[in-house]
DNA sequence: CAATTTATTCATTTTGTCTTGAACTCATTA
DNA sequence: TAATGAGTTCAAGACAAAATGAATAAATTG
């Protein structure tokens, strides 16, 4: 047993070295620099600023921070910080640190970019590759249906299709390959 | 000069090949499953909706249609149906055609999934990626004037940054070699 | 067990984007 | 030159996504 905070505790759990102009109740400049980077990348990919806030900060910060840090220094409500984290947290790209001396769970940013973007591509796009194929697979038996006039302008399209489909999904492992390293 | 159509005139400029179910008037059932198939990746990519219905009708048609026929068979408002061809244009994914006796112009879906791929990462990766870059120099810059304490921690962070921005644009070229053929 | 701390949920509000349609321009034609 | 047709622009409205914060649950402690 090790002894443990049982009182009040400052916001940060880790000594505040001294250099970090305002470690709590903001965010550095140089912080925010970063910070809107990330968001920049989120806009791209269609997620909320917020989660892109906490994962930069997270990042950034390269040591652990639990919720009430994050609401303090994003100026997050609550609800965002809770949802954003749950997102991240099944996103796997964040991880849990557990903190001696606190109850609070503690969040480091993961930043394996490997694994980032593999865990993207297996939840986000082979999914949406997956039912397109589906799709397509039910048009293209629609186009047998119809009468030669029609299919012979038609048909080559969903071809088209059918092949750009198949095309995105054997790039996916040459993705891996070149971030893998 | 060749003899013109003066007066009123059908809707769709091409003969109606009676095998069309509703060729006019509405979307058929195996153009709206093509469509959504768009609508589906415009999500992805972060744009409205209608653009993707116009590209959409576009490219399963395979024939050229003016924007009247745009917004009577996907029940657009003039104002979409005009700031998604605008866009497409632009984007260069759609070009324009003339039309032998029909005052409106008519458009067409380029369906070179190499030039569209290229023409999205010219005016959409690249920019952003030059953006970054400059940025991360900018962070860099900050970073070095750091308190040697802080410094450590963080700096190894801002250069998983630059090599992140590094890697992202060497893998552009990869990508238009693979989809090149 | 009551009080406190930590965290989640979710109905409501806020914010931001997309669509609409009226007003307009420009070209054509009777 | 007035009327029609093709097309654009943009302010206002409709709609969807994100943020908020109150209510709540669950765990911990005195």
């Amino acid at each position: 047993m090790r002894p443990v905070l049982l009182t009040k505790r400052p916001k940060s759990p880790v000594a505040n070295d001294h250099a970090t102009p305002s470690a709590n109740g903001a965010v550095t400049e140089m912080e925010a620099e970063v910070i809107s980077l990330f968001v920049q990348l989120s806009r791209v990919l269609g997620q909320p600023r917020s989660f892109a806030e906490i994962y930069g900060l997270l990042f950034i910060s390269g040591r652990p921070l639990a919720m009430d840090d994050l609401i303090e220094r994003l100026h997050l409500s609550k609800g965002s910080a809770s949802q954003g984290l749950k997102f991240l947290r099944n996103a796997g790209a964040i991880r849990m640190v557990y903190a001696p001396g606190d109850r609070r769970v503690h969040y480091e940013a993961v930043a394996e970019l490997r694994n980032l973007v593999a865990r993207f591509l297996r939840d986000y796009v082979v999914p949406e590759l997956d039912a397109s194929e589906a799709r397509l697979q039910h048009i293209a038996g629609m186009v047998k249906q119809m009468p030669a006039g029609e299919r012979e302008r038609i048909a080559p399209r969903v071809t088209m299709l059918q092949s750009w489909e198949k095309r995105t999904r054997r790039f996916l492992p040459v993705v891996l390959k070149l971030l893998g390293g």
